[in-house]
DNA sequence: TCGTTGCGTCAACCTCATTGTCTATACTCG
DNA sequence: CGAGTATAGACAATGAGGTTGACGCAACGA
């Protein structure tokens, strides 16, 4: 049967959002509170070369104030550090600590076990299959996320 | 080959925000500026019963005051008109105008016309398998939209 | 050496949500 | 009836997350 295209994009939303509580939360309980996507995701983009916040940034799709917003706050909790580029004194050039690295592993596997989660129920099959349609149909990973809020609904009440 | 976890969620974040924006996109073409989810949701929302700020804020787990301030937007656009309960003259009571509606079917077949693209693209099959495991999985609809939470505040509650 | 460009920071402001406070109205119970 | 309580909605302050503008300073290129 004809399904409605609202509740396709609300089902894809709502199993995302399923994934990224679960994660956020498993993740408090692990020690990393208050972490959310876009922090890991800053973290691997430093990772990946983007060392200074204009470049993180860029990299990001937001300001540079943004950004370095970010970073203090991953400084404050230890998981990148930064120290003056000896050779460009305008520029702070971060790296990624130790503790930074422990939570992205951290976050790879509670992500994976959400997967692995959802293989059981459906089927490993099934689920490969749904990520290969999502793939044949060009979705791009998102990098930006100030998405202008679709909806909003109560997920509170029940 | 086993895919990663987090790859699966931003897979889904992404299509949601494909459909989202493309829905957003093709609603302003046809005369409805700005309108996002969040809008068509609460419209249904008082369409449903829910008629009042207070309680449209409760109906969508957001303040009153939030929901004053959506309710102020559509009143605004033409989407709901309100008028004091005679009843009550704590109350306002709005209800959904014809623009409203309009608004609701255009909204409706924009993301139908949305699906039927998709499907174009994977086969209708291949789709309908997609919904399928969706829902085995047990998503529920969600009503919170700040869902670009991948990286932003994800409200953890449940 | 002198512009130009880029980095990082300060400051002001926007949006969307929150909580707290307050007035007016309604409801309930002794 | 009248007192006390609950509720609607409005106002204000606040917070999170982002933006733009301006600016000092360092680097670079002609």
């Amino acid at each position: 049967m004809a399904r409605s295209g609202a509740d396709l994009a609300l089902l894809l939303l709502g199993g995302f959002r399923a994934l990224a509580d679960a994660a956020s939360a498993e993740l408090a309980v692990r020690g990393h509170e208050k972490i959310r996507p876009v922090h890991d995701f800053a973290i691997r983009t430093i990772d990946a070369g983007a060392d200074t916040a204009s470049e993180l940034g860029r990299q990001l799709g937001v300001s540079k104030q943004a950004a370095a917003k970010t970073i203090g706050f991953l400084e404050e909790r230890g998981y990148v550090s930064g120290e003056i580029d000896p050779r460009d004194s305008r520029r702070r050039r971060f790296t990624v600590t130790d503790e930074g690295h422990a939570l992205l592993r951290t976050g790879e596997h509670v992500f994976n076990e959400l997967r692995a989660q959802w293989a059981e129920r459906i089927g490993a099959k099934e689920l490969e299959r749904l990520e290969e349609a999502l793939s044949d149909l060009g979705i791009r990973i998102p990098t930006h996320f100030d998405a202008p809020g679709y909806f909003t609904d109560s997920s509170t009440d029940e």
